[in-house]
DNA sequence: TAAGCAAATGCACTATGAGTCACGTTTTGT
DNA sequence: ACAAAACGTGACTCATAGTGCATTTGCTTA
């Protein structure tokens, strides 16, 4: 599976469990609203400057914590 | 700590464990031999299909593991 | 019907990462 | 000391990441 199919699954699944909108997420992440929403459908290879800005300042988890799930477990 | 010097950081844990030459790991992430040592030195925000390509196809480890360390326990 | 919100899309633009090069410096082996 | 291998650097082009605005679609409630 595509790595930015995989992150942005678990971004959507991270937002939601907070109940925030995208364009909330965008805001506390500081980046734009629609590039959010970009980033959240898969369509975006995110740089990692701006990947963590979500994790860590939008949805306040550490990379870490981010990467601990199933779908990262495994190479390819 | 600047995430960019954190993966770098990382990167080179993992490279030097295996034995590797910036060379070689370049050659096995397929990205060029001067990028890598770019990446290496934190002097690039890499994006997240190359950091795949180095953690996953060139160290031959999971994602998860990659960021498996205590520098990436904590946000900021 | 309509109003209101969130999500999604398109377009035009700017900023920056990808990828490479020539060259210089440091380290390693003999 | 010398050569060869490994590492480091700055600058460059080109593709695309990232921004900002306008519009649209879908869902919900009145």
């Amino acid at each position: 599976m595509d790595i930015k199919l995989k992150i942005a699954q678990r971004i959507k699944e991270l937002r939601e469990q907070r109940g925030l909108t995208q364009e909330a997420l965008a805001y506390k992440s500081d980046v734009d609203r629609t590039y959010m929403n970009h980033v959240e459908k898969g369509k975006r290879n995110i740089s990692i400057i701006n990947l963590e800005k979500i994790i860590v300042n939008g949805l306040e988890v550490s990379l870490l914590e981010f990467f601990n799930v199933k779908v990262f477990e495994n190479g390819k």
